[in-house]
Order: C-alpha cells, then sequence, then structure tokens
DNA sequence: TTATCACATTACCACATTATCACATTATTT
DNA sequence: AAATAATGTGATAATGTGGTAATGTGATAA
C-alpha cells in the first residue's frame, strides 16, 4: 500500500515544493489550504501522516492541532516560521511527533517523515483473519463460511478483507471506496451499497439482519461487533 | 514508574545541565562519557530513553547509534554540534528518534522527550473516554454502555463525544450547537433538548433523572459531576 | 457468434435520521 | 404561591441515507 500524507498549509509555494518533494519520494499527497479543509480532508482520507503548518489563515493551527489528535493517531509533523520556545513546547504537548522551522531543508523533513511513519508501520500484518465462523486468507485471496469456500470476485473479496482487517473499527464510505475502487470513486457511495448487499447475501445467515457487516448510518460500515 | 534516561556525553557542563534539568523534572539519569561505556550502562540499566551526543572523543557517533539499534528499541534522542543536513539525515536514517543542535533549549528538549516516551506508550491505541460505565471511542464513532455498543446516529455521538471530552465543565447551549449543528444554528435551542432527550433515553439508566447528562438551567448542559 | 461473468449504473422503495411543532413538566423569579 | 421562563416529551413531517432489483457495458471464453 502506497503511503499517503496530508498537506495543511495556506502558502502555494511550500504545498507546490513539498508536492514535488515527497511525490518524488515515493508519496501519495492530498492538499489543504485551511485548518477546516484539512481536518475534512483528514477524516476522509485517513492520511499516514499529516504535515500541518502552524500559521493557517481560518484557525489557530494550535486548534486544530487538537481537535485532530481528538480520533488521529497516526503522525503529525508540524511546520511553522515561529520559533520559539513556547510555541514549539505547545505544539509537541498538544500532539505533534516533530516541529521544524521555516525554512526547512527538504532532506531533514524527508528523513523525520521516515523516523515517523517507520515508528508507526510496526502492526505486523496477518495472512489469516478468523471471525467466528469466517476465514479469511489474505494470501490466497480465498475466504470460507463453516469451511466451505465462498466464491467471491476480486472486488467482493478486497471490500470484506479491508473491512475485515479493520475488525470492529467504522470505515468511512470515502476511505473504503479510495481502498477498493481508488481514489477517482470516493463520490460514488452506491457501488459501495451494492456490494456490500452482495456480500452480506454470500456470508451473512440473514442478509437483512447483518451482524458481520454492520451499517454506521451516515459514517460507513463496521466488520463485526 | 519513574523513567530512566541515559545520558552519552563527553562534555561536563551538558552533563551537568542535563541532570539538573532532567531530574528536576522526575527523571532518573545514568551518565556516560564515551560511547563504550554508554553502549555498557545502556545494556545493564535499560533506560526508557537515551540522549546521545554524536562528538564523541572516542568513536563516531553515528556508530554508536548504529550499534545500539542493533538491540535497544527505545527512543534516542541525538544531541550534536553539528547542524548539517547530512548528518541529521544519517542520525535519523541510522536510527535516532529526533535531533537537537546544540546549543538547545531546555524546554524545548524536555517536550521532544515527553514526545518520544508517549511515543513508545500509546502503539496502537485508540483515544477513549471512559465515564463510569460509559466508554467513547472517539475514532472508531462508537460508545458502550456496560461493555455493549449503543446505536447512537452520528449527530448524536458528536453531541456526546463533545460533552464527554469536556466532563465536569458546564458548556453553553450556544457553543454545544455551534460545535454540533454549525455556526447557523446558534439559536435552534430546542434541537438540543431533543437530541439531549434521545441521548438520555439511551445512555441513563432513569432518563427522567439524568446522572450524566446534566442541565444547568439556563446556561447549557454538562457531562458528569 | 453467443453465452457468461464481473462490474458499473440507474431507478425505486424502505427505512433511519433529523427538523419542527405543540404541549407537558420543571425550574426560576417575583 | 403565582407568574414566567426554561426545559422535557412525544408525535409527525421532511429529508437523508441505505438496500435491492433490474439493466447496461465490456471483457472473455466457448
Amino acid at each position: 500500500m502506497q503511503e499517503f500524507i496530508l498537506i495543511i498549509d495556506d502558502e502555494v509555494q511550500i504545498r507546490r515544493l513539498l508536492e514535488i518533494t515527497l511525490s518524488a519520494n515515493g508519496y501519495k499527497i492530498s492538499e489543504a489550504s485551511t485548518g477546516k479543509e484539512g481536518i475534512a480532508l483528514a477524516a476522509t482520507h485517513q492520511p499516514a501522516l499529516i504535515i500541518l503548518d502552524l500559521g493557517l489563515p481560518d484557525t489557530d493551527g494550535q486548534e486544530i492541532l487538537k481537535k485532530l489528535r481528538e480520533w488521529y493517531q497516526k503522525p503529525i509533523i508540524v511546520l511553522s516560521v515561529r520559533n520559539s520556545e513556547d510555541d514549539i513546547v505547545r505544539a509537541l504537548d498538544n500532539g505533534a511527533n516533530d516541529y521544524l522551522t521555516k525554512p526547512f531543508r527538504t532532506g531533514e523533513l524527508l528523513a523525520r517523515i521516515r523516523v515517523a511513519i517507520r515508528h508507526n508501520q510496526d502492526i505486523s500484518e496477518n495472512p489469516v483473519i478468523v471471525s467466528g465462523a469466517l476465514i479469511i486468507d489474505l494470501a490466497n485471496h480465498t475466504a470460507r463460511k463453516n469451511d466451505e469456500l465462498l466464491k467471491l470476485t476480486s472486488t467482493e473479496f478486497s471490500l470484506l478483507a479491508l473491512l475485515a482487517k479493520n475488525e470492529g473499527r467504522v470505515l468511512t464510505h470515502q476511505f473504503i471506496l479510495k481502498e477498493v475502487w481508488g481514489l477517482a470513486y470516493v463520490e460514488q457511495t452506491q457501488y459501495l451499497r451494492v456490494f456490500i448487499a452482495q456480500l452480506r447475501k454470500k456470508i451473512e445467515d440473514d442478509p437483512a439482519k447483518p451482524k458481520i457487516l454492520n451499517t454506521e448510518s451516515g459514517i460507513g460500515y463496521r466488520f463485526g461487533y
């Protein structure tokens, strides 16, 4: 899976610089120029890391940081022109993983991004997910229920696998669509409904009363719990 | 539990400064003035964090870093007079968690130590608010009471989360409306009454005698206390 | 070619959620 | 205690969201 970085900065030049540098190093990018937009994008895109400029026009950067940290656990690297110890300490104590003052050196930023992501990556991937009577084999792209092989199409399988990998967690429509269909499809929530329905027919005892693939109305879907 | 920090630095003044600052902040200290000594102490004392000066007399600091990282997983913060990008990137890629150039500001160092230690503790744990039998998982948009999942709509959830995040504090009607419904709705106090009632039905033992979602007549609502 | 399959797309219906209102109840003030 | 203000409650309307079936499309294989 490609690492996905969200840049929240109002300066176009900085965004362009970061965009070029980061994509040249194999990261995917999304950008926001205001705090509000940034929070919205973070919620829908679930980036692996956020680069946050403290000097945004709409809101105090420290407040955005706090808001993000209410639910966002992955690394946040703060950029700022401000170099006062107070700003730095506050940002770090508000949940930032690192703090760089502008102008920054791109090589150093990249190294600090690697540090931040490296830390977050030691969650080992389990090739087989077992949940009740369901057994999902990620490596073989097969799923079984009560020991009988389910006939799943590849889209159905990746959808099921994605949800199962995040058992108990609510995944937003946008996130699922992005992961399974790709970035261009984040608006097509109806695809998702169709495929959820198909999966339920195949794996639920009573598709009308799903116990495995649960709906979180207005938000997304959840596997189990 | 007392946090234990190992300082590897050959300059006596720096060691003394760190010793005073860190112990004043509740950390226990051990010190080494050479790389060899440092590695030995790290092995015997198992510190929660290491502060490593790159400019040691006996060995190249980067080499000590690599040696430590062969077995030592906890945070290492590098100090150095050298400010070249190359040094910084190398240190970070060799496994340092952070890099500060001398002279450093003690408040910033302390904040970065907190970041490093904080990081090492809460790997993959969700931010949850626990209040009595209620457990609110902000990242997952789920809430439980006595271990059973509550069926909350997204508006109900954000209202509950907002109040719970401010446990014990009175939030005014206007503030709550602004946060949950948006600025245009600060006058619609009736929305709030309706949704508070719905939440109470779902989470209070006796909705008529609320113990969790309390009314502050004429002002707003309060979670708990 | 036809048949088949998976996915895309649409239309429609059902249900869940939210908004709104009228009225009951409770709290506060005089 | 009475008057007034504030809050709670239940019903219903309006809207939003999700589920399902049917159909279109394009690829692939018989």
